[in-house]
DNA sequence: TATCGAATTTAGATTCATCTAAAAATAAAA
DNA sequence: TTTTATTTTTAGATGAATCTAAATTCGATA
């Protein structure tokens, strides 16, 4: 009810007599766990330079049907979350942004901590983060960001956002559009699908790993690259597409 | 739908022709956020000695409807997590005290992550662990406790129950239940209410504390105990029935 | 510009957890 | 033992999130 009323975040409540009298609430906004799990699908959609999101594409990302994401723009529209003109697409305002960035804060500290601290596997880390992500306390975010250090970069080498929503921009180039001769530093992934771990894990590379690229294989645009100690191994076009190398 | 034909832990499918084969899957029954108050809140209601728990009972503690619980016992009974008899009560089935278990195990855990390791005051944690409790991964659980060392009691001297469901019994007797002049350190507290720790903060009472019986005033059975350092203080009986003192 | 096909939205139904109000069962008192 | 009070359950409704199937809109092509 109260959130139907108050959409802000700080409202100020007027005396009616004196007109002196101002009381200012700061209203901390929830979102339910679904609505959540929209607003970070949207913000993701969107991170790719896209500006309108469409129905279908959150529908796949979310596993669900597109009736099923209109009904919630509807709800998230109304709730001041994103922008959504019917039949044109969805995207975040500032207050959604916000929220989300929220949640990919949590999410990626937590993946820390289940790394440094619990020693999970870089491919194990992501299911569980998705449901740690969802607790809203804030001094929970806080303090375990001060546990771990306040890091700048999750296992994944993805930036982790400050409590105001701030984050660090990496300089990074993907291993694909790199030239022969080039080298550099693994600093992140762009797919963490466990699969795609599993196998950086058996072929010896992780963030921080020193990549060069020897050759390059027109026929499947396939990579041969030098990692230390003079080892060579060919990947595809698929792996090298996920893989960001410092600028 | 699987639910609702497997009920048990362990099946065990065997090959029609050859008889030979037998396939043995072990399902890992889940149980919603909602599922989870309610056999938690069954178990501490049972812990008393009571055999068998009123809707009523369950209802205060959820803040919710007794109409409310009986179609939750219901669906439990249904899925053989409770033992359910209309208008007799309700007690948890072997099965129903293992989940019930697991959900304590895990809250406590949290409860000593959060003390121990991000330096929240043992007034602040009951909230956010009772958020934390329901992440089900057990791979979860046994690294945070291993990562805590094993402990064997949360912060507020509760046992932890192991992965199998055991838990160490602490020898244990209310202070408002000892004799002038007995003796004990504080093992644990009766009510983990913010408002009740914040005054045992405040009058320097944690787990560890000595504590010695000076007078027992009859009037109003309050209690004047003698702290270390020669310190005195006098506290009522509604407080001395909810510390524990080491037998 | 008329039409086709894909994307999107509406309409109506379902499931879960909840509620209120009324009926039924149990327990306590006269 | 009857009556009364309390507890518990049923019946019917609601809101959130989902679904299917049908209708609508958009954009691209002929």
């Amino acid at each position: 009810m109260l959130n139907e009323w108050l959409r802000g975040e700080v409202v100020n409540i007027r005396c009616l007599f004196t007109q002196s009298l101002i009381l200012t609430i700061k209203i901390k906004m929830s979102h339910s766990y679904t609505e959540e799990n929209y607003i970070k699908t949207i913000y993701k959609l969107s991170a790719n330079g896209v500006q309108d999101v469409n129905t279908n594409a959150i529908a796949e990302v979310l596993e669900t049907k597109a009736a099923s994401v209109t009904d919630m723009l509807r709800k998230l529209s109304a709730k001041d979350i994103v922008n959504y003109v019917k039949y044109k697409g969805v995207s975040l305002t500032p207050q959604g942004e916000r929220v989300a960035l929220q949640i990919i804060r949590r999410h990626r500290l937590w993946e820390t901590f289940l790394v440094e601290k619990l020693k999970f596997n870089w491919d194990e880390v992501h299911e569980v983060a998705e449901e740690l992500e969802h607790i809203s306390s804030t001094l929970l975010a806080n303090r375990l960001d001060e546990f771990l250090g306040y890091p700048k970069f999750d296992p994944h080498g993805d930036p982790i956002p400050s409590e105001s929503g701030e984050m660090k921009h990496k300089k990074q180039r993907l291993l694909a559009e790199m030239a022969i001769d080039d080298a550099g530093v693994v600093v992140g992934v762009n797919d963490s699908q466990p699969l795609f771990l599993q196998y950086l894990d058996k072929m010896g590379i992780s963030l921080g790993t020193s990549i060069k690229i020897i050759d390059k294989i027109p026929y499947d645009n396939s990579l041969e690259i030098g990692l230390a100690q003079d080892r060579c191994l060919v990947i595809s076009q698929e792996v090298s597409k996920n893989i960001f190398i410092s600028a």
